[in-house]
DNA sequence: TTAAAATTTTAGACGTGTCTAAAAATATTT
DNA sequence: AAATATTTTTAGACACGTCTAAAATTTTAA
């Protein structure tokens, strides 16, 4: 059974991972868990022997299918939890992160079953992330960043790539939500940001950085 | 802040003075936390630098006003988990210990009073023990030993006292549940073991010790 | 292609929480 | 009150997870 700091290592191996496909370099881990990368060098070797990880020296890291299916596990109970607290217990998309931090450790498989059961066995979490099903499986949904959006195009906005506090407190202040629906007015091209109608009334200006970071799905009628 | 080991032996020393008033000696702490007692007397000097114990050289240790405060909100959590787990996702009250014993080491304060909230402030839980509210406080119910009842007296169980799994099992079996109605029929003088009829139907025998365990509200109509 | 820069690993140390074996203090018996 | 038994503490060790400083390796730039 792994240990929490073990389970950190894991989860920070496949969120890495998940994106510039290949391997984790110790530096990026050391970075994403807040660590030396001399501690990240320890626990590596350490978790490669329990076969978590595939590992050589200088060479970085990736998940063996055993670390796989821990780390999608923990996606599993984060998302759940994520949702329980913004759905049932009334929280807001940006105060959930570190208690389904926390909460993403508790081991029992009928507690995150019937978690999920309990739910109505939801697809996505609050910030329109997939959830994996008990069989570690999830539905990906075909996604686009707000910045790829033609002028004149509309669509709702379906999840965001960073889960930072201010950055979702921002969006909240905007009116800006899952299911929110967007049209873009007008490109601004001196600094690539857009002007954007947001729920077909205000008209706001969003930065090539925040529509980089939100997903819509386009031509969705509601 | 605490540490979940910290946490562990707070919520130990709690349980053990509760009953035995005054302090808890370094063999029960040892043997509540099976682990030795050269163990439970390091951790304890490091908890009494931390003020959470009165402690004196083989004199045991007692909660300082700051370690029963830590001790009352662990209990608060521990036993909201577990109504949530019984009411809400329909687990048994024999199966929710060891998950609470996790979920009660989650740091937020929002979420306990916010979960508190969402059961409707339940005053005991699944085991008819008592839950603190947000201040510390909890509501004490008259309540008796099952053996303390006199022949042809009636009574509803409120509660138990150990809350070990075969012997929730057991009372399981036997359609033993809170507010089950309970009348004393006979008592057999040879082993102290009592004849009851259990809601109104079913005539059993129990033993003295199950007796012992089964806390009662005498005289109570429904 | 060699030098400089960045990354990664090793070495050695530390705090937490645990252990066993042995010593010290307290409690119980006789 | 002395001997014995029990409880508690100390001493010394170890695994986990962390750190800083220095060495080794790889990558980038000149």
């Amino acid at each position: 059974m792994a240990t929490q700091a073990e389970e950190d290592y894991i989860k920070a191996i496949f969120k890495i991972t998940e994106r510039n496909q290949g391997s984790a370099s110790t530096n990026a881990i050391a970075e994403h868990l807040s660590t030396s990368a001399a501690s990240v060098t320890d626990m590596i070797k350490r978790l490669a022997q329990k076969e978590y990880f595939n590992y050589e020296r200088y060479k970085g890291v990736s998940l063996t299918p055993k670390g796989l299916n821990l780390a999608t596990k923990l996606i599993r109970k984060h998302r759940l939890w994520e949702t329980f607290l913004v759905e049932n217990l009334n929280f807001s998309w940006d105060e959930v992160h570190d208690i389904a931090e926390q909460l993403e450790h508790v081991k029992s498989e009928s507690l995150v079953n019937r978690l999920d059961d309990y739910l109505g066995n939801p697809k996505y979490d609050p910030h329109g992330d997939p959830i994996p099903n008990a069989e570690g499986k999830f539905t990906i949904r075909t996604q686009f960043s707000l910045m790829s959006m033609n002028k004149g195009e509309e669509g709702v906005i379906v999840g965001v790539k960073e889960h930072d506090k201010p950055f979702l407190q921002y969006l909240d202040r905007l009116g800006i939500n899952l299911g929110t629906k967007i049209k873009v007015k007008n490109f601004i091209d001196f600094d690539h940001s857009r002007e954007v109608i947001i729920d077909e009334e205000n008209s706001t200006i969003l930065s090539h950085k925040v529509c980089n970071n939100i997903y819509v799905k386009k031509n969705q009628f509601i």
